[in-house]
DNA sequence: GTCTATAAGGTGATAGAC
DNA sequence: GTCTATCACCTTATAGAC
């Protein structure tokens, strides 16, 4: 039956995105996830065929969103309220999806050697759309002029971070883990650092 | 002779960060750090006994320029200038120990299961005392009164990206390698950011 | 101090019964 | 589709000659 094939799937994954995450994929035992999934190890393997399918599964599991949330770019033609959206939209992937964040991070900083070329491909187009975007907002004097790719990188850094590095908020916050609030209060700063700091204005 | 052990232990020391901030802990091989630093596998454990010590000691070589670059807060009255050596100060370190810093995020990431708590606890009390810094600003007027600990948060995440996401930037600028004048408009643009977006004013 | 050969242990992956 | 038993391989770590 497709539908237990599905749930069976589903649930393997959401496990690995956790053990992955927290242990990284070599450290990350099969026999792990499928015990945190709840199914015998050998289960994985029918399903998955490799450790390696189930890593790039697990990976393409937070793409999706990853490159939604760039949409605001296009929705708006006022700067600000675009670049609140897609703050907005990138803390909130940190928050509802920590683990897939970690273990995109992960595959970022070890050189990207798992994640599809054409998925690679698609990203770098969205960010020269979304540089260029920027560029306009500059040309038609709605912004100060900076460089849209270093602006980028530090909004996807300073969004991120809550996800990556949580162990270290949560101990300098001194919460068992972050709430609600604290996710709003980093999207605040990080909105108010930008259009501020760009001299972001409404056409 | 003691003098043939530091000189090794070094040369091992830094193969290692390579291999580890490339390859993660578990996936990093002993053989190739061997290979790398021209010995053969052996030695490291005749060195360092373990792949664990081996990887602490990587990690300890880390922690001094760390903590380091939070002298400018206690060299300097003037946030202006304070925030300003502090940020360069951490984009420098992204950029002339890049392996130790990609091995340090990664450590972080992972729950810092390997992070001696003395190291942990040294970390957390500087940061409180960067946010009480920070507040003495806002409390004088110097600032617009912003959360400390996020500011932090945001400046740790933007100046850290230029060693651990190198990938990603370099992809998107299209460039081999970072060059000197890459990260000067990363300091440039990160100053700007948390400089205006906080309106920093000199006493 | 250096290096080769090998032991010991663990993990991905599969065969085959149910 | 599910699960147990097992294989095959790889890597850490060490023993012992040089």
């Amino acid at each position: 039956m497709a539908k237990i094939r599905e749930r069976n799937r589903e649930l393997i994954i959401r496990a690995a995105s956790k053990v992955f995450a927290e242990q990284g994929f070599a450290a990350a035992k099969t026999v792990d996830i499928g015990e945190l999934a709840g199914v015998p190890k050998a289960n994985i393997y029918y399903y998955f065929k490799t450790k390696q399918n189930l890593y790039s599964s697990v990976l393409e599991s937070v793409i999706e969103p990853l490159l939604a949330a760039s949409d605001p770019f296009y929705e708006h033609d006022d700067p600000r309220v675009a670049l609140t959206e897609y703050i907005r939209a990138k803390v909130k992937i940190s928050q509802q999806q920590p683990y897939a964040s970690k273990v995109f991070a992960s595959e970022i900083m070890h050189g990207a050697p798992h994640l599809p070329p054409e998925i690679a491909e698609q990203m770098l187009q969205q960010t020269r759309q979304s540089s260029a975007r920027i560029q306009d907002w500059i040309d038609r004097g709605l912004m100060a002029p900076v460089d849209p790719q270093h602006l980028l990188f530090t909004i996807w850094a300073s969004t991120q971070t809550y996800a990556d590095f949580d162990w270290q908020i949560t101990r300098v916050t001194g919460k068992d883990q972050l709430e609600e609030e604290d996710y709003q209060a980093a999207a605040d700063l990080i909105c108010q650092l930008v259009l501020k700091g760009c001299e972001v204005k409404s056409p």
